[in-house]
DNA sequence: TTGTCAATTGTCAGACGCTGACATTAGCCT
DNA sequence: AGGCTAATGTCAGCGTCTGACAATTGACAA
């Protein structure tokens, strides 16, 4: 009611400002622990140990271990949803989904850096590829995130999930092509993020070639 | 050296027989149990204890409590790909794999009823869509059989997969189709085989026109 | 048949992930 | 200042999984 919130508005109070900074730091060192010694030579006890408090409130804050390994690829994840669906409504689906990648790539550094470096986030995109218990998490949380987009294309062309299948077909062909993308990185030597984005938008262009019957007569 | 070779030749001792029918057993017991109760609420003490054998021989057939879940899966993988691996060189890569599915899915009994019943394997098979951390490693496994798709579709056509990347894309399209059908199939009302292989072909007739880029003009 | 060898199994102890219950601390608000 | 409530710590316990060692049992030859 005072002018106390003119000058601090919207943020919050110390307790919240707390419990941010205790998971951002819980985020921080769990994913330099996991990059550092891999995830499975890293105990919950750990981690917590490292922030200095106790394995029960790292629980409080993440349901499990795997969870604090994703916390990035959560901001990631939205920042490339916001971007689809900031895309015009004219575009095919197609190019709106290879638009949105494109530029979520370009421009993750915005919805990752604030929580910790980018680098610390491609190194862990590497590890979650590379941890056979991270990689079955990453390809369920991959299936969820498809859903949405299926939704939202269907949306956008205005049809139904349900009885046209077409979105949810593109959109697996789509989520393919990303994950070969991405193992294609993980293992090559180019660890740039413009790498990624190349191998993307290459994989992307031989979508249609892929499906012609006469493979080889074009040879 | 005697008579008894010619009886019984080719097979085992006692000890091999004992081993498999004690594996066999903890099989159908866990499956039964799953389907029973839920993944998350049998304990392996309990699958254990239903064949009376000690928890600690359990994880001596199953490197862990999931790797049980999965034995019927490792059959009908096993038997899709030895029918992919028998289609004529001269049909196309998109005919293989849809001629390869479909037979398997009929065929399916041949390779999964010498363990537990088919029934039981198909109720199995939902309980791993409903179950988050069996869906998981489902879906890993499933990239790994398309790895191996993948490779198999390029020998036919005579290509490298690691310069061409249409075998992997068509294998990724593909593989999302089946994954689509089998949740389509599990949230729906008929279990029947029949009914996973219709929705299965409908799906795979949709791939071409899913990548049209003027969906609105179809309407 | 019997004895030796090796494979299979059971038992035990313990690490690690995770959870419920309860006590303690610390920010918030009047 | 003092009460309220959210956050945290502590403790006990379940379930998964593993290493080590002892006991059992099939295989094979003397």
């Amino acid at each position: 009611m005072t002018a106390d919130e003119a000058v601090a508005p919207p943020p919050t109070g110390l307790r919240e400002r707390k419990k941010q900074r205790t998971r951002s730091a819980l985020v921080r060192s769990a994913l330099d622990l996991f990059t550092g010694q891999g995830y499975d030579h890293t105990t919950v006890d750990e981690i917590a140990e490292s922030v200095d408090v106790s394995q029960r409130t790292f629980f409080r804050y993440f349901a499990n271990k795997e969870q604090v390994a994703f916390a990035t690829q959560d901001s990631a994840e939205s920042h490339f949803f916001a971007a689809l669906c900031a895309r015009p409504a004219h575009e095919a689906p197609l190019a709106a989904l290879r638009g949105a990648v494109l530029d979520a790539w370009s421009t993750m550094g915005d919805s990752v850096e604030q929580l910790v470096p980018a680098e610390l986030h491609m190194r862990m995109y590497r590890v979650i590829e590379s941890t056979p218990a991270l990689l079955a998490v990453h390809l369920r949380r991959t299936a969820e995130l498809e859903e949405r987009i299926a939704s939202e294309i269907a949306r956008r062309e205005g049809l139904d999930v349900s009885v046209d299948p077409r979105p949810r077909l593109l959109t697996a062909m789509f989520g393919g092509v990303i994950q070969i993308a991405g193992k294609l990185w993980g293992a090559g030597d180019d660890e740039s993020t413009d790498a990624l984005r190349d191998i993307t938008a290459f994989h992307l262009d031989h979508v249609g070639p892929a499906l012609a019957e006469n493979w080889r007569t074009e040879q």
